[in-house]
DNA sequence: ATATACCATAAGCAATAGCTTATGGTAACA
DNA sequence: TGTTACCATAAGCTATTGCTTATGGTATAT
């Protein structure tokens, strides 16, 4: 059986009104145009659906079939009609997001003012580290990231949109921390709670004393931020994360930042997607969302850090 | 939105193995043609349904949303199959009858063994009087009616399939129940309960007593033809019945036939339907069925009524 | 670097979908 | 009995559909 919409739409009007020059009118057609319609839904069914009695028209058993099928059928186009409209219009719609642990903080910032303005979309917020953020790219899990500059040939476009500055902490009570200036010299003496190998934040201040030939000796390393910084706190060592992620630890002051020669380091934050990917219309708008409301957001909450 | 049918097939078949090849083998098409058929729904819906990332393919948050109606509205597609084709073989349908009240107990009967041969068919059963009946004929709601000879001049065809015997009751100890022979005369002296003005029986059984210039002297006439049993029951006067009515009175003995000169008078059920009605496929086995079986069906619960 | 697998695009063609106008037949109605 | 309202059918026309084959581009794998 091979119908066709226009079918179900010129018999559900003919079966409604019961009348095929009426429905003609409605339809905006000639009369024997509906009657050709009529006719060849009935050949494709193999079976009458209409029959005429006398001057008055009635639908058939089957025709009566086809009279619910047509509007159920044409309903459902006109929901779909109606859910595609909604996707486009950002009404409706899913967000399927994934950052890295350090950026958690602030994207959730963003987020939740995002989701204010578009109540009715859903979101997924994967955080999680580095390597499996390329791993979701790269299955096209997720529409966007939020990481640390990524890594080359993995076509992968990112692009930068906030500054990421990397500061070294201690607690309060660490003998750097009153010093007004302090050397990479004397940093280097020092030993360092860090993140783990491969992570963005480990890359950066490897290459960092790498580059000033310093030696960068390493007390712990731990893939979770917060424990990081509880080290620290405990003295374990000095810490060096990104500013972002202070927020709580320097209103408590629980941790202060050392001042030291050459720091903050300035990182990037970069929104990244597969070279090629075609964005969701409510991906494309949180894109730009957060290219132009990131620094402003950001400032809202960054505590003077006396640098 | 104007999709088509065959889009929806073809997107179903690309969206579930993700790739266009096989999907063209599987749809017996050259690659080009689904290329084309995708590239039109997606003009339809004025979005991107699927997008090529590297070299797989994946549905779009739309593309998933156009899956899902596609496969539920071809489900539906199938499913209206079914029924036609059930409501063609005769294992689904729904059949409309209508009787009068005198023929309800011989056609339910019939309608029960009919019943147990086509299970899956539901059937409207409407017991009424004569004039109800032409009325629904005329409005074609429904059918079938099983009735008396049906006037002329309603465009209906109408074809007799069974004798129909009206007999004369009385209570058993009337005393014309004794006499071996009545005559008419005899007859003509006794008042009668009967059914109402316009009814079949009343019309057969006047128009009977005109022939022979008698007069026909009504005691009470009623609807309910039960109720016109239990009168005579009672001894309101002797009844004028369908034989076909009076099968527990004769068992029980609380009713005795009248051997009366001329009597039973021969009447007929009609079939009847509207002229140029073309009867559902279970309708005509129906017809067809009543008019084979009724003779050998009312003999199996006939009784000996001594003429 | 080359081969391979896959999809997009273009050109061309036959079938038909989808109208239109004109006309004919029939039931209802006055 | 003619008139009216309605549906069916026929003829004819155009735009579109739905393919095909040929070809080109691109990501991945070797």
């Amino acid at each position: 059986m091979n119908l066709t919409f226009r079918q179900l739409k010129v018999f559900e009007v003919v079966a409604r009104r019961l009348n095929y020059t009426s429905a003609a009118k409605e339809l905006h057609l000639s009369q024997p145009a509906v009657s050709m319609q009529i006719k060849q839904l009935e050949e494709q069914a193999n079976t009458p659906l209409i029959e005429k009695l006398g001057k008055k028209l009635y639908l058939t058993e089957v025709g009566n079939e086809m009279y619910n099928y047509a509007r159920s059928t044409m309903q459902q186009l006109l929901d779909l009609e109606e859910t595609i409209s909604q996707m486009k219009s950002l009404h409706k719609g899913h967000l399927k997001l994934a950052v890295a642990s350090t950026a958690n903080h602030f994207v959730i910032r963003m987020l939740a003012r995002f989701a204010r303005v578009y109540p009715k979309i859903s979101i997924s917020l994967d955080v999680t580290n580095r390597s499996t953020l390329l791993e979701l790219l790269e299955k096209n899990e997720c529409d966007l990231v939020v990481m640390g500059r990524p890594p080359e040939g993995h076509n992968l476009t990112a692009r930068p949109f906030l500054e990421n500055p990397l500061v070294v902490v201690a607690h309060p009570e660490h003998y750097l921390v009153r010093e007004k200036k302090v050397s990479l010299k004397e940093l280097a003496r020092e030993e360092f709670v860090i993140r783990e190998q491969g992570s963005g934040t480990r890359g950066a201040v490897e290459r960092f004393f790498k580059e000033h030939n310093l030696k960068f000796r390493t007390k712990m390393d731990m893939s979770n931020n917060r424990a990081i910084k509880h080290a620290a706190e405990e003295g374990l060592g000095l810490a060096i994360v990104s500013l972002h992620t202070l927020e709580i630890e320097l209103r408590a002051k629980t941790l202060n930042i050392i001042n030291v020669e050459g720091f903050p380091i300035y990182r990037h934050w970069y929104v990244v997607q597969r070279e090629g990917k075609r964005l969701s219309p409510i991906a494309k708008v949180f894109k730009d969302y957060i290219m132009q409301e990131a620094e402003g957001l950001i400032k809202d909450f960054n505590l003077p850090i006396g640098l």
